[in-house]
DNA sequence: CAACATGTTAAGGAGTTGCTAAGACCGGCG
DNA sequence: CGCCGGTCTTAGCAACTCCTTAACATGTTG
């Protein structure tokens, strides 16, 4: 699922709305100051960013500034003051979109998904090959060795989910958590079933594994046979 | 730099759009009642007009005819989403292009951008091709292996727009969106009618498809069947 | 070998899609 | 004015795909 990174000095705005988003199934992460928050998304290049203009230690403004300077990741501007003026510059200066406060928990997260619906419509995934598996996610095309596999929608998004972490251990729970988006209650059986699934149309089993390779007791990765 | 005219009765968000485009280097003029904005347009010859369709003194289909009557200038038209469909069929009347409220800066601009890009440059749009499927934006004609298809409006335009993306998945969410610009209340059911129509039209079925393949759970996508 | 984790298959229901038909609406025309 | 042809939307049903759950088989660990 998405990576979210929230930077708001306010220790409980960010906590609840770390929360909020965390519930969703976003992956979230927080930074209290300018600087640690511009590290935090140089480090982990998340899919969107929160950002407080009022931060004690660096001009909202600039910090958008430097932002872009090293990403366009999208970033949502959340802002105390409702003046016109403050959230055209901010616009202008590489903002994606605006929250006023007080806002919603459901506004911010309509921002977030809206900003997030408007990156990945425009920016076309890349293909993802491992060994002769090809899986290019805009055409939503599987192939192995040259020949079409047919897959589900889950299928395909569980495997596109491996192959972006090739090599990787993944654990189930993970899976249910960023494929299935439900971080709890779900049973991870399911998973079991859709890598079976993917295992015959791959043309293995769990017992002559070539692509999907199981590390019992903590999950499943994806790795090129050959 | 391009001068705009705003025709919005609600002050605020008149200034709000005025000082957006502004911002963006646009020479912003507005006006709040029917009159006003012909008057101002007259006068001032704008190079394209931004009318919100709920107008107090005069329906915005009436004042449209009105602009049309003196001036060739494109014409964005703005109108809350309850009116869409009155609104629809007017654009045909003239208008070139529109917003569905509520709609952000960025999209605002956008379609100023865009219109003002259709106006200068004359504008032809590329034809598309896509295995023995031509078609032409400006001609609005669409041909398959070499014979001629009659489209609707609305075939025509889901047709290029997907063919514009050829082998992209496009959800109908987002045809419903792009291709109706009703980004929330639409019906995909409408999305589905249209595909099969187009279907027919290319000798086609869903159980036997060449160029429309459809993805389960996810949208249709183009492609060329050869 | 006991306990637990994983693999596989089958079956049901939930949800999606394809297509036809019917109504709404518009513009053109007698 | 009313009718007509074309177009778009909505409704509804049949067909289909997909996901989940359940049950049982197999495998792994200590």
């Amino acid at each position: 699922m998405a990576a979210v990174v929230i930077i708001e000095d306010d220790q409980r705005i960010r906590e609840l709305m770390a929360r909020v988003l965390a519930e969703k199934g976003y992956d979230v992460h927080g930074a209290g100051t300018a600087l640690d928050g511009l590290q935090l998304i140089v480090g982990s290049s998340p899919d969107v960013v929160i950002l407080d203009m009022g931060l004690p230690d660096l001009d909202g403004g600039e910090l958008l500034k430097m932002i872009r300077a090293v990403t366009d990741v999208p970033v949502v501007v959340a802002t105390a003051r409702s003046e016109d003026r403050d959230v055209i510059r901010t616009l202008d200066a590489g903002a994606d979109d605006y929250l006023v406060k007080p806002f919603s928990v459901e506004q911010l997260e309509a921002r977030v998904r809206a900003v997030l619906r408007r990156a990945s419509s425009d920016a076309s995934r890349p293909v993802l090959t491992v060994g002769g598996l090809r899986l290019d996610p805009d055409a939503r095309l599987a192939t192995l060795d040259g020949d079409v596999v047919h897959l589900s929608p889950k299928e395909f998004d569980l495997l596109v989910h491996l192959a972006e972490r090739e090599g990787t251990v993944v654990s189930k729970r993970q899976l249910m958590a960023e494929v299935w988006r439900q971080p709890y209650g779900g049973s991870e059986k399911t998973v079991d079933v859709h890598l079976s699934w993917i295992r015959k149309k791959l043309g293995e089993s769990a017992a002559e594994s070539r692509y999907l390779e199981t590390v019992h007791g903590v999950g499943v990765k994806l790795v090129d046979p050959t």
